[in-house]
This record gives C-alpha cells, sequence and structure tokens, in this order.
RNA sequence: GUCCCCUUCGUCUAGAGGCCUAGGACACCGCCCUUUCACGGCGGUAACAGGGGUUCGACUCCCCUAGGGGACGCCA
C-alpha cells in the first residue's frame, strides 16, 4: 500500500506562512518520501472571514521557497477552502445529513446565548465545559423549527460513558473519556463543515493513510475517530509532532518570535538552513550530525526518531547553521547569485530610487542613507528615542499600538500603513509629526530619513513588525501588569478609531 | 475548573536496562592560528525534575508528586 500523507495549511489572517506549519509540512514530506508515498498539501479553512486568496498564496510560496514541495494539492479531492469552491459546500452538508439519517449527528438550534449559559454551568459543575448533553429536540420539532427557517447547526452525537482509545504512532495508546468529548458542531449555520467534518470527509475522499499534525489535536482525535466509524470508513494512522516554542515556552507565537518565513527569508536566510534547523527541532539523524540537506533527511528519516519534548525556537542556532551553509556550502558564484536574489536586484532597488536620488550628491552618501533597507535588527539604545514632547511612557504606547494595529493590517501598502498610523496618532491626540519620531528611529535608526511610511512599505510586514518589537524591546518594553493596562487602552482606542471612521 | 501530552547541560539533542565517569551541537569562557576581526583548531564550565518501586543492575520499565505545555469556539 502506498502511503498517503496529507498536512494542513491554515492560512492566517495576515497572511504569514507561520514557521510551525513548515515544520508539520517537512515531517509529512519526509515521512511520505521515505515511503514512496504521496505528499499533500491540502488548504484548510473554512471560515469565510479569515482569509484570502492572496495569503493563502503566500503561504504555498514560502512552502516552495523552503523546497517543500508537494505531489497533490493544493487544489486536489476535498479542497474546501472558501474562495474556491463554495460550490462543494453541499457535499459536506450531505455528508453530515447522512449522519443525521443514520442516528449518529442531530439538529441543534440553540443560541449562542444558552450555549454560554450550558458553559457556565458544566464548569460550576466541575466539568470540561464543551457543549454537551440534552441538546436534541424532539423529531417534531425538528420539523417545525427546520420548515420555519430557524437556523441551525449539525452536530455528532457522543457517547457519554466509556474511554475512547486514540492510538499515536508516537506516544502509543492514549485513553481519553468519552465524558470529555463534546458534540461537535459538524455543519456550521452558513452550511460550511467545520475542520473536524471537512477534514474527515477530505482524508477519506483522498485515501490517506497517515496523519501528521500538531500535539494541539490530541484532543480532537477521539472527534475524528467517532466520525470515521460513523461513516464506517477505515481510520489513518495518527501522529501528533510535538509543538514549536518560544523561549518562555508558550506555544510559538508572532506575539513573541519572529514566527512568519518570509521573515526569515527577508533577514537573509538560506531556505537549506531554515529547513535543516526545522529538521532538528524534535528529531536528530542517526549519526547526530547538525547539517543536512532535505534530500539527505529524506534518506535517513524516521518518525519514531521524533522527540516528543516541545523544542524551543532558538534564532541563535538557527543562524549559526545559516553562516555554515554560507560558508560551507556556496559558490562564491553561488554567494553572489543569493545576495542579488535577496535584495541587490533591481526590483527590489527601484523602489528606494526616488527616495534616495534626491538625497545624495555622490553614490558614497547611499550606504549611509540606505544602509538601514538592507539590515536586520538596528542597533538601538534607548536614548535614542529621547523626545521632546513625549515621554518614555508615551513613546512606548505609540511603538507598541503602532504594532497592534500594524500587525491586524492584512492588505500591506503604503496607502493602508499611513491611514493605520493616521487614525492611531489621531485617537491618541499626538500630532503626526511627535508620533512619527519613535517611527523613525524604530524602523530607520534615525530621525532623519526619508518618508517611513514608505519604508516600512518596502521593507514589509514581517521586517516592519519585527523592528517595532526590535524598539520595544530595547525600551525594555512593559511589565506584565502594565501590558494588561496598555491592552485595554489599546482597545479603547481601537473603538474610538472604528467609531471615527464610521462618522 | 476539567481532561490530555511532555520532562537529559541555559538551548537543540544522543541514549531502546549494564557500552554512562551521561556523548555531540549552539551559546558562554580560555588557549592556539592570525597585522585586526571573523573563520578554523584545541580545551573548559554545564544536565538525567523529586520520591518510591521492579531488577543482580535504571537516564532507560512502573507508580506517585512537582513543574511545563496543550485542548476545552458556528478557528484551524
Amino acid at each position: 500500500m502506498t502511503q498517503t500523507v496529507r498536512t494542513r495549511i491554515a492560512p492566517s489572517p495576515t497572511g504569514d506562512p507561520h514557521v510551525g506549519t513548515a515544520y508539520v509540512a517537512l515531517f509529512n514530506m519526509c515521512f511520505a518520501k521515505q515511503h514512496k508515498g504521496k505528499f499533500i498539501l491540502r488548504i484548510e479553512d473554512t471560515d469565510q472571514s479569515r482569509s484570502t486568496l492572496e495569503s493563502e498564496q503566500q503561504i504555498l510560496e514560502a512552502l516552495k521557497w523552503l523546497g517543500l514541495d508537494w505531489d497533490e494539492g493544493p487544489d486536489v479531492g476535498g479542497d474546501y477552502g472558501p474562495y474556491r469552491q463554495s460550490e462543494r459546500k453541499q457535499d459536506y452538508k450531505a455528508y453530515a445529513e447522512e449522519l443525521v439519517a443514520k442516528g449518529h449527528a442531530f439538529y441543534c438550534f440553540r443560541t449562542p446565548e444558552e450555549l454560554d449559559a450550558i458553559r457556565e454551568e458544566r464548569k460550576a459543575a466541575g466539568l470540561n465545559p464543551g457543549i454537551k448533553g440534552n441538546l436534541e429536540l424532539p423529531p417534531g420539532e425538528v420539523e417545525a423549527k427546520l420548515a420555519a427557517g430557524t437556523p441551525y447547526v449539525i452536530r455528532m452525537k457522543v457517547p457519554d460513558e466509556g474511554v475512547c482509545i486514540v492510538k499515536d504512532m508516537l506516544r502509543g495508546e492514549i485513553e481519553i473519556d468519552w465524558a470529555q468529548v463534546d458534540c461537535q458542531i459538524l455543519l456550521k449555520s452558513d452550511g460550511m463543515p467545520t475542520y473536524h467534518l471537512a477534514n474527515v470527509v477530505d482524508d477519506h475522499l483522498m485515501k490517506i493513510t497517515h496523519v501528521i499534525r500538531g500535539e494541539e489535536w490530541i484532543n480532537s482525535a477521539p472527534k475524528h475517530i467517532l466520525l470515521y466509524d460513523y461513516f464506517g470508513w477505515d481510520m489513518p494512522e495518527l501522529c501528533h509532532l510535538p509543538l514549536l516554542r518560544n523561549t518562555d515556552k508558550s506555544k510559538l507565537s508572532k506575539r513573541k518570535n519572529p514566527t512568519s518565513i518570509t521573515y526569515y527569508e527577508r533577514m537573509g536566510f538560506l531556505p537549506e538552513a531554515v529547513v535543516n534547523y526545522l529538521g532538528r527541532m524534535g528529531w536528530s539523524m542517526p549519526d547526530e550530525r547538525e547539517k543536512f540537506s532535505l534530500d539527505e533527511m529524506i534518506a535517513a528519516f524516521d518518525i519514531q526518531r521524533v522527540s516528543l519534548g516541545g523544542p524551543i525556537f532558538d534564532v541563535e542556532k538557527l543562524s549559526w547553521l545559516n553562516g555554515l551553509w554560507i560558508r560551507e556550502s556556496l559558490s562564491d558564484e553561488a554567494f553572489i547569485e543569493r545576495v542579488k536574489n535577496w535584495s541587490f536586484n533591481e526590483a527590489s532597488i527601484r523602489p528606494m530610487v526616488e527616495h534616495v536620488k534626491g538625497r545624495i550628491e555622490k553614490f558614497t552618501d547611499i550606504a549611509p542613507l540606505a544602509g538601514f533597507m538592507f539590515a536586520g535588527m538596528l542597533d538601538l539604545k534607548a536614548a535614542d528615542f529621547a523626545h521632546k514632547k513625549l515621554d518614555s511612557d508615551q513613546v512606548k504606547r505609540v511603538l507598541q499600538f503602532s504594532l497592534w494595529r500594524l500587525e491586524a493590517q492584512r492588505a500591506w501598502s503604503k496607502e493602508n500603513i499611513f491611514a493605520d498610523i493616521k487614525n492611531l496618532s489621531k485617537a491618541m491626540d499626538i500630532k503626526l509629526g511627535d508620533f512619527m519620531q519613535p517611527m523613525f528611529v524604530a524602523i530607520a535608526g534615525t530621525p532623519n530619513s526619508w518618508s517611513v511610511m514608505d519604508s516600512m512599505a518596502m521593507l514589509g510586514p514581517d521586517m516592519t513588525r519585527a523592528r517595532l518589537r526590535h524598539a520595544l524591546a530595547c525600551l525594555e518594553g512593559f511589565s506584565k501588569k502594565e501590558t494588561k493596562r496598555v491592552e485595554k487602552e489599546y482597545q479603547a482606542l481601537t473603538l474610538k478609531i472604528e467609531s471615527e471612521i464610521k462618522a
């Protein structure tokens, strides 16, 4: 039997291709290739408000950049991304209705308020707050509500007693009480399937034999096992990979770390080194060598060599590895080629011309003026942020709020950045000029540069956010207590901005 | 709060009961190479979370405790 494994890609609203996605994709690919099987990539996103085609595209490009190439996908089989095949949603509805007919699922008409009440009640009773129990209506009432056009969802039935055994390729048998598993919604009121339904249906249709995914899915495994059982389908093997972590050991998040593949590309990392480093997370070569190519990893791959402790993503070691790749594996010609492709090419220099040309007298002025465009993190000191009008608390707020605002920006353009900043400065009641000064320092390293909006647009979302984060770190950021207060202030500002935009 | 997973140097890891006086790598420190810096070479500091079992023998198997993480959405 050929092994068919698939990896999911879940586009984020901002389109950042997360290193965690690449991590899982890498292990899926190695496993598939090692078994001469197929590596399938699938976009899994049924939430229409979440992602865009562009953000999906960015992730695909990032994976290609890393050399993680798929045999099928991302548009084949049961793909259900909202932007391509809304016509398919009836299929999932039919599957959900099939389960209703078989008595394995039911229509649920509860309102959000009622559900909240159930959660509270269950929590107070010391139970898992998941929605469960007393949800079904007598058959007559169901028909009446459906006929009346009452909004509904379809939920799966889940046993109240007994134990579900989840077989994990790395962990052995995991026991989860059915009482802990809630009656998962399969079909949302908009007619779209939830991940759980679509995932199981698609995996079956695509004849997936192995599912290798992140550890955060272990608790949903019983639902999936049950769905396979309800449909009468064969269950694929499950394998849960450890989660990549921040330095503080929490799940790797962009709030605390640069998590976007494009950030590492922008920073001047080689894709070989990034893949190599990802391959060292929770995994090792049998001969313990540190440097290896993707092909070498595939050749030596053994999923059983995955270690289960969640590894911390350590940029320092990644940098060392990258240096090794540059020194040892790049000929002078290849080096020149890579540097060109990275940033020394017409496409990346052209947008700088209008800013540079008018400000220099000699070409030797270029480096001091535009050096920050080719730099990573700037060497900043708290004193660099000294401001004539704003105290350091205000400066920190300017940077933090701008960062949060820009983290939410989905369409990265000068116009949108400008709108974000202008709205923010207005809401904070700080003159745009005063507001911009810390931004200049954070982005360009000096208050004397060309339009910082243009710089941010050119540097791109990843580098811009990283520089703002770095600036905040140089100012020693906010304490935990302060953060809470500042977050509240920000929420208030956001509301203010939104109401002003409407008006 | 309920459940699940995890636990070897600061970090990534080797370790499948005796090969462990616990090995390698990053980082750090020292020395060498070198007109400087880097690279490179050599060396050093540094870990089996704690407690009980099982066993002739436990980093390795079992149990408990502690710590960390995750899940608990009409997100994935």
